[in-house]
DNA sequence: AGTATATAAAACCTTTTGGTTTCATGTCAA
DNA sequence: TTGACATGAAACCAAAAGGTTTTATATACT
């Protein structure tokens, strides 16, 4: 059996809007388990199963400091998202030009 | 009511393998369901659900052409993917290199 | 007209998802 | 050591997802 035997991909992970929050949330800094519920309208348990998700597709980890379980981001399998859309807008022209017209008036 | 009420959106409609391998087939030219159902083991039914959640997310779209309905891709709001994913890897020169990269040798 | 083809629509089924509540456990602080 | 706090784990639940089969309808062919 495969060593890296995901329950969860990154496609999978990224479906669910209050995760996609999450990532954003854990992009600023990291953060125990309580203070990203403050965040939402549902219940820390909820909240948890959502970190575990994230954490199967290995877009989080999370460490036990304490009494608190701290989670951070880890974005690099983010990077398959790009590699699967640039299969369909493959033309590197407008990547180019997309990246100069969000720089001018930076 | 929203004018774009859209019950699936991009990234739950790129979730699902199936949907994905989909999208791969209809980036080469437009094909009928019975065409696309030939590359996968579940019913033309399914397929024809998947394409129904493809067009929710306005990534796909079909015409009746005689009896069959053929289907063409959409790939713009796979852009939404980008700009996801930007918010992690905002590294512009990452996206530089990369391009300059895959031109080189082209 | 009659048959074969391509799709549509509906009913049904099982598993997964996204949430809840409840109870147990470990840690900090007084 | 006694609370209060932060999490973990389990049982439970409704709705959505991802399939199937069956039945109907439209189009094409001969």
């Amino acid at each position: 059996m495969s060593q890296t035997a995901q329950k969860h991909d990154v496609f999978q992970a990224i479906a669910d809007p209050t995760r996609r929050e999450v990532l954003k949330l854990l992009a600023e800094k990291e953060l125990p388990i309580s203070e990203i519920t403050s965040h939402f309208p549902m219940s820390r348990t909820a909240i948890a199963k959502h970190l575990k998700v994230l954490a199967d597709a290995e877009l989080v980890s999370g460490r036990k400091q304490g009494r608190e379980k701290v989670y951070r981001l880890h974005p690099e399998p983010l990077m398959e998202l790009r590699r699967f859309y640039e299969q369909f807008w493959s033309n590197k022209l407008s990547i180019l030009k997309y990246v100069v017209e969000n720089d001018e008036g930076k």
